[in-house]
DNA sequence: TCCAACATGTAACCGGTTACATGATTCA
DNA sequence: TGAATCATGTAACCGGTTACATGTTGGA
């Protein structure tokens, strides 16, 4: 579980409460790993029964008393062999691409607007990230953390790198859809291609065994 | 749910059993939308009870009987309605992109390690869906499936792109942090930057109501 | 006066994964 | 003979989301 190993990475930097973990959580990792305080609090239970955070109580006369989590030698020696270790990856989900895969169903105006919606919400989101960018500077500069500033820069390239490239695909995308014949879309919303399937199946079968390294290409797991 | 409507979309094109549908779904959409037969068959259950598919038993002789599934015009309805809509999309998950974040708590060379690592994956998927794409022209071609077959194509073209996008990325990052100075690095792998974390939170604080536009860019969840 | 911030949680739910179960047929 | 395919499921679990609960302090 990468929230674990998140939190071990906070805490290496410093002790804090679940609270305080959460504010610095979002505006740092959010863009790439959300976690809600409900979360939280269980898991940092959860690493404090395996033993690689210690908590202590800070009783506070005004307010409600803080539980101060501190990473251990336990704790940071997990932490560093996880960062060493290949990351594994979260299956994609992308409902937009749903859309298009069945986008003979619904008429060519319609599947552009879906398009154009995501481009700019994309647009927005760079938007965004950009303008955090100036933030994580002053942050990272102020308390002299220039190392990590330099790692937080990176991960945003990497965002601002992905949400491009979707933009461009979907304007390509676009493009090529604008280009297609009124024709190719399924305006009366009847069945679209029905086929036949058992001969589908027969097909995909006979592909399957006349061309098996396409189809264990096809089929691995991302 | 999207599962639902991937559902309805395939069934769209004919009617099958819930293991034809799996056959069809893992080449099709299974490199951005990852669903097992366990989780299928309860789902169709609930596209049932909802009206929106119908249920007809195949009795075999030789082989266990075939639960027939079927897009009702309510189904079709649904569908389309669904399809109009604009995409939600799901929080971004990146476990790698946690491990660059904390980048300078391991070595230089582990950090370029996983890294390289994770761009050799991309290089093989993106192979891999290269291949693909010769079995999905067969496939849709042989059943005059053009239209079916431009969106397919359309999908792919997005995942080539996010995959190769992903890997420049690494390439860049990699070369950047080649140019690092070992010590910017934790080799001795205790604290990295120490931080006093309430100076930073009031740091945060500061920040949040000096310029706020910035940060509740920041803050938007993507 | 009312809302935001501080600070901690619990509980229900939900989508998805993994493991397990069953039992026939066909092909190497 | 034994693995793969056909065909259907159930059950336990897991990570994450949403909703709810509680009670204080300080500022608009």
């Amino acid at each position: 579980m990468s929230l674990k190993h998140a939190l071990l990475g906070f805490l290496n930097y410093g002790s804090m409460t679940g609270y305080e973990l959460k504010k610095i959580f979002d505006p740092s990792i959010g863009h790439f790993w959300n976690a809600e305080l409900s979360q939280m609090y269980p898991t940092l239970k959860q690493l404090e029964s395996e033993g690689l955070v210690e908590m202590e109580v800070e009783v506070q006369a005004d307010k409600p008393n803080r539980k101060v989590y501190s990473i251990t030698d336990d704790g940071a020696r997990e932490l560093s062999d996880w960062l060493t270790q290949p990351a594994t990856h979260v299956q994609i989900r992308e409902p937009l691409m749903i859309k298009v895969f069945f986008g003979a169903s619904l008429p060519k105006g319609e599947l552009i607007a879906v398009l154009r919606h995501r481009a700019d919400e994309l647009r927005q989101t760079i938007e965004a990230q950009e303008q955090g960018r100036v933030l994580i500077g002053k942050f990272a500069g102020t308390f002299g953390l220039d190392r990590a500033g330099f790692f937080w820069d990176l991960t945003v390239d990497a965002g601002l790198k992905h949400y491009s490239a979707g933009i461009e695909w979907i304007e390509a995308a676009i493009d090529k859809i604008e280009r297609l014949d009124e024709s190719f879309f399924d305006a009366e919303r009847s069945r679209v291609d029905a086929i036949d399937v058992r001969r589908a199946m027969e097909m995909l079968d006979k592909l399957k065994t006349e061309m098996p390294e396409v189809f264990a290409g096809l089929t691995t797991r991302e």
